[in-house]
DNA sequence: TTTTTTTTTTAGGTTTGTCTAAATTTTAAT
DNA sequence: ATTAAAATTTAGACAAACCTAAAAAAAAAA
C-alpha cells in the first residue's frame, strides 16, 4: 500500500512518541508535528480507516502490526538516507535530518534495497540509531565507546558524541568518520589515552576525552 | 523562492516542450503531463502571478528568464539523480527516470551541490543529456560513437544505443559503464572493429556493432 | 464571409490536509 | 460528588490542485 507524505509522517512520529509511552495522546502528536489537535484527530480517523491503529475516541492511539511495519520501512529509508548524506556526501550530522525527511518520502522499494547494498548494509546511522532492515529487523547494538570497547576487535564508528567544528577536525586528520573500521591497540591506565589503529593508515593516540566520544559497534 | 512539486512538474514539461516549439499550448501541456485543459490554465495562471510565464489569453505562453532559471535548476536534479542511479547504485538505464522524477523535487541547495561533487561534476546522463551546472550553464557535446571518435583520445562513456540485457553483459564483462574512462587504440579498417583500454584493465576488441552503439564525450 | 470545429477558458464542484471556534469528554481539584 | 480545568472531538471553512460541463475565442472549412 502506498501512503501520503502526511500519511508517512503521522505514522513516523506515532512510531517515535511510541517509543517513550506505549499509547500516544492527541496533544503530543500535535506538538511534536507541529500541528494542530483538530488536524491530529482528522488524520487518526484516516489512518484507523487504513487500519494502522487502534484508537478509541478520547482514550489515546497506538499503531497497530501493520502500522508498526510501515513506520520501520519509513525509519529504514531515513536513516539509510542520513548514513549516505553523512559518508559519502560528507555532510556534518547535524545537518542531514532535514533533508533525510524529504528523501525518506520517496518510496521505491527497489531503490532503498539498491541504496542499502551500495552503503554495504550499515546496521547504525551517524546519530548511533540502529537501521531497520527490509523485514524491519534492527540489530540489537552493543554500541561502546572507544574508551570502554575490547582491545584487538575489530569495531566499526557509529556515531560521534561531540560534533564541534575542533572535533571534525581532530577526526578528519585521523582519517576517522561514520562507518570507518577500525581497532584498539592498546590503551594506557595512565591518562585513559588509546592507541587505535585506522586500516591502511599509521596508528594514532587518542585522548581519554576523544575515546570517548566516538561510538563503534562490533558484531 | 520555493515552488510545489506541481509547480515544478509544469515548469519543467514548459521547458520541455519548448524545446520543440517556442510558445506552448494548453492542450500540449496537458496531454504531456497527463492531466485536463482547464487543470493547466489554473496553473498556468498561478505561474503566471508568480512572474514565471509570458502568457496571454489564448495565445500560447513560455517561461521568461526567470522560469527558464528554475526549469533548468529541476533538469539539474533530475539529470544528477539519474546519474547517480545508474552509476552508483547500478540501475538500468530505462528504470531511473520514475524514480529521479521523485528525487528531483528535493530543493536542497547543498544537497545537490554535494551530489554533483560526490559524482565528479558529470556533464552527460545516462541518456546522453547534458546536465546543467548550478548556473544553468550547459556543455554543448560533442558526442560520437565509439566507432567514429579520434584514435588514442582520453574520453568517457556517456551513454549506450542498446539497453538488451545481451548489451549489458557484454559491458559488463569490459567493465565498461556510464562514467567510464577509455580511449580508442586502433580501428580496422576491416570490419570496423575497434581496440579500446579501459583504466586498469587489459584492452579489448570492439564489434563495429558494439562500438557504434557507445557514446562518450571528450573535452 | 459565414459556419463549423477545435482550442481555451470560466464556473462550479471534489479531495486532501489544514485551520478556528465551539461542543464534548476526561481528568483534576475543591 | 460537584465543579473547574484540560484534552479531545466535531462542525464548518479554506487553499491547493484537480475535475466536468458549459461558455467563449480562435482557427479551419464551406
Amino acid at each position: 500500500m502506498n501512503f501520503s507524505v502526511s500519511e508517512e509522517n503521522y505514522i513516523k512520529s506515532i512510531y517515535h512518541l511510541q517509543q517513550q509511552s506505549d499509547t500516544v495522546t492527541t496533544n503530543s502528536l500535535a506538538n511534536e508535528l507541529q500541528t494542530r489537535p483538530a488536524s491530529v484527530t482528522d488524520m487518526l480517523k484516516k489512518l484507523q480507516t487504513k487500519k494502522l491503529l487502534e484508537y478509541e475516541k478520547y482514550r489515546g492511539f497506538r499503531l497497530n502490526a501493520t502500522g508498526n511495519k510501515v513506520a520501520l520501512n519509513i525509519v529504514r529509508r531515513h536513516r539509510l538516507w542520513e548514513y549516505f548524506l553523512v559518508t559519502k556526501l560528507r555532510f556534518e550530522w547535524d545537518k542531514v535530518h532535514a533533508i533525510a525527511e524529504d528523501l525518506e518520502h520517496v518510496s521505491s522499494i527497489e531503490l532503498i534495497q539498491k541504496l542499502d547494498n551500495f552503503l554495504n548494509y550499515p546496521p547504525i546511522d551517524p546519530h548511533g540509531d540502529p537501521i531497520p532492515d527490509m523485514n524491519g529487523k534492527m540489530a540489537v547494538i552493543k554500541q561502546v565507546s572507544i574508551a570502554d570497547v575490547p582491545l584487538k576487535k575489530n569495531v566499526t564508528v557509529s556515531s560521534v558524541g561531540n560534533q564541534s567544528p575542533e572535533m571534525l577536525e581532530l577526526l578528519n586528520h585521523y582519517h576517522i568518520g561514520i562507518g570507518t573500521a577500525l581497532k584498539v591497540n592498546m590503551r594506557f591506565d595512565f591518562d585513559g589515552s588509546a592507541e587505535i589503529k585506522v586500516l591502511k593508515h599509521a596508528a594514532c593516540i587518542l585522548s581519554e576525552q576523544v575515546a570517548k566520544n566516538i561510538f563503534v559497534y562490533h558484531d
